[in-house]
DNA sequence: GTTGTGACGGGTC
DNA sequence: CGACCCGCCACAA
C-alpha cells in the first residue's frame, strides 16, 4: 500500500489548476505544468498520482498531450469499460479508444 | 548531498 | 505504425 504523504505546495498548486478544469473538457499534463508555472509533465503525473481530492479534483479530466488517457485507465475497449472513461464521456468528452479529440475538449 | 522512481513529452529507430 | 531512448521536474529514501 502507498502511505499517505501531506501535499506540498506544488502539488497542492495543480490540485487547484486541474479543479478548475470545465465540465466536458479536458487538460494535458504538460498544459497543467504550465498553467502552475512550476515543473513539467511529469511532476504534475506524479502531484495528480499522489492526488489525495479524488472526486473534488478531476484528475480523469487530465490526460497526456497525444490524447491517451494516460495511467489512470488506459483500456478502455475491454467488455467493460472503466468507471472513469465511462465518467469521462458522460462529461461530454469523447473518447474514442482510449485516445480523446484534444483538437476539441484540449482546453 | 546523491540516487532512484514516476498517472509525461518529444524525438529517433 | 509501434517500440525505444533521453530529458524534464518533483518527491522519497
Amino acid at each position: 500500500m502507498k502511505p499517505d504523504r501531506p501535499p506540498t505546495d506544488f502539488e497542492t498548486l495543480v490540485y487547484q489548476i486541474v479543479r478548475t478544469i470545465p465540465k466536458g473538457k479536458v487538460s494535458t499534463y504538460g498544459t497543467v505544468a504550465k498553467r502552475a508555472g512550476r515543473g513539467t509533465a511529469r511532476s504534475v503525473g506524479t502531484a495528480l498520482a499522489r492526488n489525495p481530492f479524488a472526486p473534488e479534483v478531476p484528475c480523469h479530466r487530465v490526460v497526456r498531450a497525444d490524447g491517451s488517457l494516460g495511467g489512470f485507465n488506459g483500456e478502455t475497449e475491454g467488455p467493460e469499460m472503466q468507471k472513469k472513461t465511462r465518467l469521462l464521456k458522460s462529461e461530454g468528452v469523447e473518447v474514442r479508444s482510449g485516445v480523446i479529440d484534444l483538437s476539441r475538449f484540449g482546453s
